[in-house]
DNA sequence: GCGCTTGTGTGACTAGGTCACTGATCGCGC
DNA sequence: GCGCGATCAGTGACCTAGTCACACAAGCGC
């Protein structure tokens, strides 16, 4: 909280905001508050709308659609660095959603209360950029999820899946999350993997995936 | 043009506008102008971003994404009385984007060019109001893509589409255009049809569908 | 009528999703 | 260390959806 909040250093790790007029620089600091939420916080969901706009100071969040069926598709996440503007300007109109937000790791974040949000949008052109740009760069994101889902192969987003989220070559995840990632089912990753591990170019274990060949998977993530 | 850009009343059309101060109403009919375009005009695409906010006060507009493959899905579509906020907010910012809007009938529209669009944003609540609104209920829309394209079996998506566009009874749209419309492969909507038709649901002739039995599609499209 | 274009029907095949399991592995309490 | 419940992974049978390569049919201009 403290250290944090009291200064206004934070702003310049938002590329958008850096250039903030002094005013509404203080403006930005004085009327929102750092918050800290434990991994696997829910941040919004149904039946839960933020009344605040979140800058992520630190920590991913993920964002995901649920399916009644119980099945879920990751749309998008959010780093530091980076804001959650569909969560407050968006979902206050439109209920019927079934997205949430969830925290992936502890984060921080900038809490900007929707009022203040508004007050920044009318006042600042810079501030309004940001917010269009953050926009942008999250419509165009579902864009993506909606052409992966709709006409891209499975092994080939497996693989793209995995090259992407492989930190120093071994990925941590059980197959039942990489098919909640793609928005498919737990066996289709399993022969996935499976196919993957007999052509050479991974080692499984449980909850761990290590690449063997990277270039292998790369080839076919291109293709 | 005359008669249309001279009165102010197209905004009235406009649930949240209608309560905009005369001032600001004023702005927007002074520096905004009316536009017609024809049937199949390409509003916005790949390498066309537009430089005016459209409000649309007759005819449709059809969002859609394309593959590089040549499939295609649509996204949304913006009716009288809505607005294309995604097509000028967004598409400024991160051009790598595949969708494109098309006019699906002949269209009458205002045009808001960006400066107007941004002082608008600045300088009322009530506008900032309506535009936050039209970004929330894009993107519900495309969250409800996702889901279907995602989770949903094509017969029941089928139906639903059957029974939203069909008009009087009658729809008159070719395989390939509904195959498009789900974002699926033509032969697969001609053997869903023909499966209907053998039910009794749905007649069919060359590019148009009539519907028999509409309980029987609404039975279906609500399982 | 003849040919062209566009729309539709079909069979064979592959990819992906569903269902109903089994077996493996882990953490934990005792 | 042993047993046990919970979680994770593997598998076969089956169904739906997408792909490919066609044939066939309907409208249209000349």
């Amino acid at each position: 909280m403290t250290a944090l909040a009291k200064s206004d250093d934070w702003i310049d790790r938002f590329e958008g905001l850096s250039k903030l007029e002094p005013g509404l620089r203080n403006v930005l600091t004085t009327r929102s508050h750092v918050v800290r939420l434990p991994a696997d916080s829910v941040i919004f969901g149904p039946g839960k709308s933020p009344d605040n706009l979140l800058l992520l100071l630190q920590g991913t969040v993920r964002v995901q659609q649920l399916a009644e069926s119980g099945r879920e598709v990751v749309l998008y996440r959010v780093t530091a660095g980076e804001s959650c503007v569909l969560t407050t300007a968006c979902m206050l109109a439109y209920e019927d959603y079934a997205a949430e937000g969830i925290a992936e790791t502890d984060i921080v974040a900038a809490a900007i209360p929707r009022g203040v949000f508004d007050d920044l949008v009318a006042s600042s052109k810079e501030f309004r950029n940001f917010v269009f740009r953050a926009y942008s760069r999250r419509i165009t994101d579902l864009f993506h999820v909606i052409e992966d889902i709709a006409f891209r192969r499975m092994d080939i987003r497996l693989a793209q899946k995995i090259i992407e989220r492989a930190d120093t070559g071994v990925l941590k995840a059980t197959h039942a999350q990489l098919a909640a990632e793609l928005g498919t089912a737990r066996e289709v990753i399993s022969r996935q993997l499976a196919e993957f591990q007999r052509r050479g170019w991974i080692a499984q274990s449980r909850g761990v995936i290590e690449i063997l060949d990277c270039e292998g998977l790369r080839a076919l993530a291109q293709s």
